[in-house]
DNA sequence: ACAACGTTCCTAGCGTTGCTAGATCTGGAG
DNA sequence: CTCCAGATCTAGCAACGCTAGGAACGTTGT
């Protein structure tokens, strides 16, 4: 017994490496660096290990926008509690700090459950996060419907920043434009 | 004179043919789909003549980004007459509709020249659409800020429905809300 | 009409990607 | 100490974007 639980040990050990390599490498060196060979040789174990434990590269990447979506969780609930201008500010703050990670969230990872009763956790409470501090603005509409129209709004701005769409330095502005009329 | 005139003519015509054909096989098939080799095979060309057109294949999808600015533009003026509600709706049925030309435009196409003296004008159409409709509505803030603000929340709508980021019966909903927001 | 030319185009191939099958090695059990 | 099972690596596949080199074409000058 004891062995089989030290090897699964030993497995899950390995696995968080992975991920973490994964992660750090996706944010130092951007996405374009992450590559099955280049992420076996950072962990120092050959490609098909990779693959005893995840289906592919995507599951890889689904991974470490799980750990993403925990770390903007932890960021918004800091915000929480100065007000929604200070958790809008920290939502696209988190997304121009970094890009690379935000991508993997939105962009790369579409294996995720969004909206469902298996969504994980970490979602779930940067989702929370945001509607509490909606809250007091909430109005005639419904909180959560609210939620995710707000929440559209900063990943819209936060997005076509990061695309060249929209000029950085302007940035503050449309943040205020929007608080503007999503606060009463 | 008139033969160089008639290579110019073939060569336009051909780089058409291969903006079409990607454009045709990225909305039917998919992102996937498009690879050069296909692509080649499609317009009856060997992959090297691609080449001699355009840069890379980044090149090529910016081509096919531009046309589908040139369609959302287009969609968007036949909307604005009908007010701020209807365009909105045309523009997040246009994300809806193309989705895979939408993404070309706004996640793949990273070359074309935003909000910069070199911006197409099939950009600054669409623009102009939205801003026209959001006129009537602008308040004490700038028009331009107020556009690229709205523009972003549609956006942020458009690409989070897309990805199962938010579930897609609720979006009336939603678009009812943003718009609540952003007409005085 | 014909040969030489320049341009256009294709065949073939390079390096890299995600992923996998088969060989090899390791570590626990009898 | 030997054997077996499981874990791990080496080697390779098919497909990718892209490019060099030569073949084939149409144009031009004699």
């Amino acid at each position: 017994m004891s062995i089989q639980a030290r090897r699964e040990r030993e497995r899950a050990e390995r696995e968080k490496l992975i991920v973490t390599a994964a992660r750090e490498l996706v944010e130092t060196e951007g996405w374009d660096a992450v590559t099955t060979r280049r992420l076996a040789e950072e962990v120092e174990y050959s490609q098909p290990v990779l693959y005893s434990h995840f289906k592919g590269k995507d599951a890889i990447m689904a991974a470490v926008a799980l750990e993403g979506f925990a770390d903007l969780a932890t960021e918004l609930r800091a915000a929480a509690p100065s007000g929604l201008a200070a958790v809008a500010t920290a939502y696209t703050s988190f997304a121009e700090r970094r890009p690379a990670l935000y991508d993997a969230m939105f962009s790369q990872a579409v294996d995720l459950p969004f909206a469902s009763p298996a969504t994980p956790a970490a979602l779930h409470a940067g989702f929370d996060a945001l509607s509490d501090a909606i809250r007091p603005h909430v109005g005639d509409d419904d909180l959560g419907l609210l939620t995710e129209t707000f929440w559209a709004a900063l990943h819209g701005l936060a997005t076509l920043t990061r695309g060249g769409r929209l000029p950085r330095d302007a940035h503050d502005e449309r943040l205020t434009i929007l608080l503007s009329r999503f606060t009463t």
